[in-house]
DNA sequence: TGTAGATTGTTTCCTTGTAAACGAATTTCG
DNA sequence: CGAAATTCGTTTACAAGGAAACAATCTACA
């Protein structure tokens, strides 16, 4: 009844719920990662934005949000601030003024080769509770359930 | 290169890792609850905490919190929100008075016995893209990742 | 016993992310 | 062509969630 430890509740149905645990699996893969790369140059979602900007280089913001699933309005900032931090270059196209084509600065590169070492090194990490066939299997079945390739 | 439409997009090594398919699928599946339950009675983290309250009367808020993942810091502003709908009750428990027991009003049983058929629904809908089996196998992993049961 | 340390919940301040309204540019279609 | 609708990014105002400092209480142990 009363549990007066973690171990002692019951979660009932909510156990199989499918976005109930993607969430906790979500929460501890974040919290992981700040106890283990606290002193890491970027962020995850940094991380990615600037990952997927240097290998297609041009890529317009709303695009690259669209592919992350950030939002325009948060976007705008990410991009403000990595840009003042010199890592990322806004440029106007001449055929859609409305846009922006984002670009890595040459010293962005340079900072991501050493953070794609840590990042990958720690996405290989969190698999660590299951088997490598397991985790091949977690990978296989979260790309269909999102719908990519 | 310079992608123009979000399938051009080169996801490169970032696509097999696992923290960042649990980040897509977790926001894909919580974009989705709000545009099919806008008018539900509860958020998600609303729902899961009532849904333990409910099946662990008493429960300390300490404990919730760490179940669900949930700060100390965020737990208190949760449970005062509830409980000035009327949904829960706070109890000083004679034998720890730090603590805080949590129960659910008798109101707050009724609007969840509603909410539960809407919620669990919601929960079988989002596993469409997979099968059957491959929901229950994604289920197994994940409670394996997470260490549950 | 009594004092140092740990735990529980709260408050304050800050970061991350969203919704809605907007201006500028582009597309659609009469 | 030219007006209406759409798209892109930004701004503004706000909600969700976390870190750190704090007061109250409990525990451990000299």
């Amino acid at each position: 009844m009363a549990a007066r430890s973690p171990a002692d509740v019951d979660l009932g149905r909510l156990e199989g719920a499918l976005g109930f645990l993607l969430r906790l699996a979500q929460l501890r893969t974040q919290a992981r990662f700040f106890e283990e790369n606290a002193e890491a140059d970027f962020k995850p979602g940094e991380f990615t934005v600037l990952w997927v900007i240097w290998h297609n280089p041009g890529i317009r913001q709303s695009v690259l949000g669209q592919k992350l699933m950030i939002k325009r309005a948060h976007m705008t900032k990410l991009v403000r601030s990595l840009e003042d931090r010199g890592l990322v270059t806004r440029r106007i196209p001449e055929d859609d003024r409305r846009a922006v084509e984002l670009t890595l600065s040459t010293g962005a590169e340079t900072q991501m080769k050493r953070a794609e070492t840590r990042f990958f090194a720690f996405e290989e990490r969190i698999g660590a509770p299951l088997s490598k066939t397991e985790v091949e299997q977690l990978n296989v079945l979260l790309r269909k359930f999102l719908g990519l390739g």
